[in-house]
DNA sequence: TGAACATATGAACACTTATTCATTTGTTGA
DNA sequence: TCAACAAATGAATAAGTGTTCATATGTTCA
């Protein structure tokens, strides 16, 4: 009975793991989501989500300082989830493409059913 | 000057905030993503995604204690992302609806663009 | 009932993370 | 060039989080 039940396993797990993505992009998958994981960050998407903005005005709608807006910038930045132009003094956010726009409406539903 | 750019703030935030999604919704988003943003509870889901599976094989599989498993699952059940049976002494888990699976698999769109 | 097993849970610890404060970098206009 | 402003950054701190260890709960079978 052990014996036939560890077989049955090992064949369970290898058919698992075929299927399982990389280990390296689950990693990059959670990494992913932790970005959207903080209220800060997805308020600051949603708010580029009706065009861009520069940073002071980010700060002010989100109600929190410059520094940690700038912080979280630079989060999305490195995520590649934001880009930016330069005018003058003033740095002008947006969002980088689509895909952070399908993915926050993907969780929305989740949310909203 | 700066009065005309006060007001026209005033107007782009009052835009923008009508179109923001309210406070409890940003916050619930973001809690949502909170919990796909861990490794070791996006391989769990991915598991599942092949059909049910008790904590002990989830454990297996993914290389780590049962206690964290189940820590874990505890976790995805809090936030209905997993059901679960009982059968005997053993417990099976299984993704609680299709909601996951897009969700996650919208985010891989995004890793592996 | 009690031993054996599967799972769940609480507390503790190490680690990560978001904000704040102080400062720096970069840009404009006088 | 220098004062004024916008944004970025580094260090420090406080809060949150995942794992481990020990233990409790729940179930089966002898």
């Amino acid at each position: 009975m052990e014996k036939e039940t560890d077989a049955m396993h090992g064949d369970d797990f290898a058919v698992v793991r075929e299927k399982l993505p990389d280990e390296e992009v689950l990693y990059d998958l959670a990494e992913l989501y932790k970005i959207f994981g903080d209220t800060t960050r997805v308020k600051l998407l949603c708010i580029l989500f009706e065009g861009e903005m520069c940073v002071q005005h980010l700060a002010e709608l989100l109600q929190v300082s410059q520094s940690a807006v700038s912080h979280q910038l630079r989060i999305l930045k490195g995520a590649r989830l934001v880009k930016y132009r330069r005018d003058g003094k003033t740095v002008y956010y947006a969002l980088a493409d689509d895909h952070v726009r399908e993915i926050i409406e993907c969780g929305m539903e989740h949310i909203t059913e």
